[in-house]
DNA sequence: TGACTGTTGTGAAAATTTTCTTTAGCTTTA
DNA sequence: TAAAGCTAAAGAAAATTTTCACAACAGTCA
């Protein structure tokens, strides 16, 4: 159906029997639009060929980090693919950084104003950590946006409404911690800070792995928010202890730079003494012997998400969608089998491949 | 004058004698306005007390990474610092990346558009590589930044108007090298790679503190801009030469990692063999040995910069800024005395106590 | 030199967004 | 239980931005 001459809100709000305003606030995400009408006028719009993206003057996206403190490389490499994407398809983003308690109520949180400012930013990027609160404000205003799903905190019900994109780090966890079952390890422990939400599924992972082989999970956790910090008092505890331990599973590379400092101020080498890996792959490759970890394409996340809030932004009225971004293992110089298995190798005189 | 009633564009359109589509066009620095009605239209403005960006009083500051992957440790820092300063003034900020070529002239570049629209962003930061063209944009567009004056490459003179701040980065160079000098060093190199504008002030602190000793600055530089893989051929193309080094000063501490590689691939160990230290103490940290490396303060640059532009917002007829942030030197366990001096010290049997 | 062409810069008008008002459906309260 | 008060949602009106057409000017080519 080619529309003859030029079709603009004045076209599209006849068609659709509203008025102009109403027409507007829809194809350009403003304002609170009843989304029985709102279905109407896209319809209607759609009929006289018009898509929303063509519609608008603002080709921008925002990236908001939420209640981090950004020095994270692992987000900075999400935002950095988001960009490459985003460019890509002929988009600008901007980024910006927002706290927030997830205890405030959403008619209560106060959004940065360049986000409120629909002329200029159409859809919005959410990562770092987040809470239902600020999902429901946004889904209130009716703002377009998609989520990077591994820190949220809040109902499961809630979240699965919205665009979701998830680093698959429980398998992670799982794959890691495999790594070193097949080590022959059995000592397993976790080191990291279970009350901080990006730890939660990678030992989830861990735990999973471990009761799976019939072992029992074991955890030295620190509440720092420091992560080194929290590697090395942990490592330090644990082997104060006294505890039995060939190999650790650090929550993510900053970590596992803590677990190091502490092996190594105890004199027990890697891997020879113990087995590390980390998470994430920031650090991993700085440190020495070079660290075994998880990669999680972070750009490759940076990617989906934008794709996810690009989608929803032309096709407003479609279902939720839930993408998982698959996780590679790593290996790297800082796992071995653990002393017994390698003197059992040993004294049998066996020559299986090395793991 | 306390104007009765509403001030809009109408009103402004009035007394300056233009359209309202002018004054729209030079209130939110959209289109092209001859700068003579600019400047009229302004001045009724403020007459009227409207000045463009408080018309819709937004607080907002823009943090613009100019040619840049942004994956650096060093300029998120900067970043952080930057936005920790603004929430505590009250303001807000976004950031944005930004590309753009040296030899563009300054009217055929197209800046982000949420740059442009000055009743969004009050003041733009201008941090990463930038050239003198975008400077000659923004000062022709009327918009206020500050910058960051380690990467930019034109005319000094150019540079010298504008509200600048610097990370003595020079100085930095030149501890460093002082550092080994003290040390007994006398065969230290630089490694990096002397085309890039980052390593640039650094090596020329290098090279003064050798100059200075009466010593022939050396280099080992090579033309990669991924830095790791630069410290790492720069160093085995000096050690495959058979050239004679004691020390080494890496450009910055990714490359410093490659450095370590190189020398640990050829069995040398660090620091008995050869001391080496680092530059913006980024990753060093990580490093095995910890390595000695220049702080540079980025929080506090990005700090400065914050309140360099709001300086000038605040008074904008002041006299151009510059301010200097100076670096320290951190000592950790990447540098000895070199070989000989060490059996010097033996044979003398003296027992000065280790610099 | 004069016609042609392209570039700016402007106001008028059209399009769009935002604000203001109204209405209808709830909830609260006396 | 009815009046008062609230809120969401839509239209009307105002404000603002963008498009369009045109004039003024500069350069180019026969």
């Amino acid at each position: 159906m080619p529309p003859r001459g030029k079709v603009g809100l004045r076209e599209i709000a006849k068609a659709a029997h509203v008025s102009i305003a109403t027409a507007s606030r829809v194809m350009n995400g403003n304002g609170r639009v009843d989304p029985k009408i709102q279905k109407v006028v896209l319809a209607e719009a759609r009929k006289l060929g018009v898509t929303p993206s063509q519609q608008f003057k603002s080709r921008t996206l925002a990236f908001l980090l939420s209640n981090r403190a950004m020095l994270h490389a692992f987000h900075s490499r999400i935002l950095s693919g988001a960009e490459a994407h985003c460019a890509a398809r002929g988009w600008d983003m901007v980024f910006l950084s927002y706290h927030y308690s997830p205890h405030t109520p959403w008619n209560e949180l106060h959004l940065p104003r360049v986000i409120a400012r629909r002329d200029l930013i159409r859809g919005v990027i959410l990562a770092g950590t987040n809470s239902t609160n600020l999902l429901e404000l946004l889904l209130h205003k009716g703002i377009t946006f998609s989520l990077l799903g591994n820190n949220v905190m809040g109902e499961q019900a809630r979240i699965e409404k919205c665009d979701v994109v998830y680093a698959d780090d429980i398998q992670g966890g799982f794959d890691a911690t495999q790594h070193l079952l097949r080590l022959g390890h059995r000592s397993i422990w976790f080191v990291g800070n279970d009350r901080l939400p990006w730890f939660a599924r990678f030992l989830q992972g861990y735990r999973r792995a471990m009761l799976e082989s019939g072992l029992t999970p074991r955890e030295s956790t620190v509440d720092s928010d420091k992560d080194t910090e929290c590697g090395f008092l942990g490592t330090k505890s644990l082997l104060a202890r006294g505890e039995e331990v060939t190999a650790i599973v650090a929550g993510n590379d900053e970590v596992a730079g803590g677990v190091y400092k502490a092996l190594r101020d105890r004199g027990l080498s890697i891997p020879q003494d113990v087995a590390v890996v980390g998470c994430d792959d920031t650090v991993g490759m700085w440190l020495f012997p070079a660290l075994s970890t998880t990669r999680e394409f972070p750009e490759q996340l940076g990617k989906s998400l934008v794709e996810a809030v690009l989608r929803r932004i032309e096709t407003p009225d479609q279902d939720p969608q839930s993408i998982t971004v698959p996780t590679e293992f790593i290996r790297r110089d800082s796992c071995g089998r653990p002393p017994q298995v390698l003197e059992e190798l040993t004294q049998d005189a066996m020559h299986g491949s090395p793991i």
